[in-house]
DNA sequence: TTTTGATATGCAAACGTTTGCGAAAACGTT
DNA sequence: AACGTTTTCGCAAACGTTTGCATATCAAAA
């Protein structure tokens, strides 16, 4: 209703006494501007409060100063660590974020990218929804925008990656427990197609190779959709065999928990009798008792990782650009499900 | 790169064989245009899968359909099931959504309104910063553009607000212990300056008064910042006192959980000797041993409720809009910490 | 002195859409 | 047949910015 009406370049220019060019240049850093009118111009614009209209910029010059974010599931601590680095990044960098869920659902991720286009982002971070079989969709955007991916990844895709040394570190997680004794290590996964179980995986068997422990098929469990009942399931089993592991590492927190919750209820001891790690450092890692031996992956570092990538990719466009795969540090935190004391 | 030029109006009206006037607006199904010509229009408009230019639309009729969202802190799993309902109230109704972080600083949150609104976005959804000391920011937004606060609310703020009966909940809360038999109710609650806490006491206060149980100050705790280790600290002082109470509220889950590991540590039972409740039903509610009876606040509903409400505001615009207060109903979710099956 | 080149600025078109206004067409009324 | 009304459509301006090109200025080179 109330119509502060912005002022604009015109008005710029008018009261210097300048062409509209002229000030548009100023503003925006150009080579051709002397010094000194750069600076009278920016001294006005400043003192005005002069913002430049959004829209007739984004109109002229296809830039829009807007990321487009998807990630399968905007609940998870990890998934909001990472949104606030991205936020921040973003912010200090003069873009603006576009938030969008793809709840998990491969084909609400390819309409989110489409339609995140035609609503004229500058570029795309991509955290891919869990059991993406086909990863065409996302191959048809990559040459219309810039995109650089987080956390969920595929290989089969070629653009910058951010993600967090998952084999590397499930490798710290088992050879932990091996440090602290333990012998017989049951791991809890997710069935193939997650390409981050898949890794912390991987970590697990180099693991146990590199200190020449045998592999036992029996305590190497996967369950679809991982969490906490699931968890719980896969302990019950595991406690069911007739040799049982010392120690258990489940590839998500919520799964961990699930672990203790069950080991808890037969009185087992942890970490004494069976160890217990998980993958994350959720906020529940500490509330649980006792408290969870996990990985902590810094979102954060992710989250602004990725950005700054992104708005490179943005701002200096190549005609072929080389795309990196970024490995954020973990930190595996030790607590009293593994080690007391 | 690839410059898949994008369909214009103009190509419409030439294949038609219609001026760009007429196809602009049989799309926005303006009156003046014929039902047949509408048919036509939207027909091919579909076949070639128009979609019009945001930045030329919105530069022209000042409308981006996009929605602004600022809330104090992502991580809140409360937090995130509203971002949840607004973002799919918001795409249902063709609107995208920013989203930001006030990350509780009130000169933070100040900015971010205003540079959404120089942003350009159609309408902002707010949930206010812990302890706006000065709600003059936002007052001074208002006229500007459509508003509406979720949440963490304040009543000096006239527009449509949409927030939990958080008296009601509190009263049932402290009803629902006295019927567990509980007659010495401690509240842990912050310190002035926060509208849902002082709401929550406003509950306890009636429940106390309504079953004619005296109001002991000795047992009424305030806390600065409320979090998990104030709920421990909170709990140690609640057990020096030479009467103890039967049981405690809470009124956050994060300060309930602290307090039952309190009472976990000293043996105390949980519920028998104390009962104990939060608030929120966060994840962490079930991982906690005993579970923990708290409050569930449908997340979801209030985000898509006030959507709707700012949407509404957005494409409706009345002289002298009537700010209604919409309460949504919550829900006490009993667990083990003050009932046992 | 003239020419050249660099430096600094202005002109004007263009981006795709919306919309006030006017006009044509169609129809009904005297 | 003449006129008024309604329906349907087109013309053209406008939104604020960016940018290719032209132009003006001035110092240095010839």
């Amino acid at each position: 209703m109330n119509k502060k009406p912005n002022i604009t370049l015109k008005e710029l220019a008018k009261t210097l006494d300048l062409s509209i060019s002229t000030v548009s240049r100023a503003l925006n850093n150009h080579p051709d501007i002397s010094v000194e009118t750069k600076d009278k111009v920016q001294k006005l614009a400043e003192k005005l409060n002069y913002v430049p209209n959004v829209f007739a910029s984004g109109f002229r010059s296809h830039r829009s100063h807007i990321l487009g974010v998807i990630v399968p599931n905007l609940s998870h601590y990890f998934t909001t660590t990472i949104l606030k680095g991205i936020l921040e990044e973003a912010e200090n960098l003069g873009y603006r974020v576009i938030i969008s869920e793809s709840k998990n659902d491969e084909k609400k991720q390819a309409e989110m990218l489409s339609t995140m286009i035609q609503f004229g982002v500058d570029g795309i971070l991509l955290s891919l929804s869990r059991k993406t079989k086909s990863v065409d969709g996302v191959l048809k955007v990559l040459p219309r925008i810039p995109l650089v991916m987080f956390d969920k990844v595929s290989d089969k895709i070629p653009c910058t990656q951010v993600v967090i040394n998952e084999e590397e570190a499930a490798f710290n997680v088992v050879e932990h427990l091996i440090n602290t004794g333990k012998r017989r290590i049951a791991i809890i996964k997710e069935t193939e197609g997650s390409f981050n179980s898949e890794k912390r995986f991987e970590g697990y068997l180099r693991a146990l190779k590199e200190h020449n422990l045998p592999i036992d098929e029996k305590i190497i469990l996967s369950t679809e959709d991982i969490s906490m009942t699931k968890g719980r399931m896969m302990a019950n089993v595991l406690l069911s065999l007739k040799k049982r592991p010392d120690s258990i590492f489940a590839i998500t927190d919520s799964a961990a928990i699930g672990v203790i919750k069950a080991l808890n209820k037969f009185k087992i001891q942890v970490p004494e009798e069976i160890a217990v790690v998980g993958f994350s450092n959720s906020a529940s890692s500490t509330i649980i008792n006792p408290s969870l031996t996990t990985v902590d992956q810094p979102g954060n570092k992710i989250g602004k990782t990725c950005t700054k990538y992104l708005i490179d990719e943005i701002e200096n466009p190549k005609e072929n650009l080389i795309t990196k795969t970024i490995e954020i540090k973990t930190n595996l935190v030790v607590r009293d499900s593994t080690f007391k004391a």
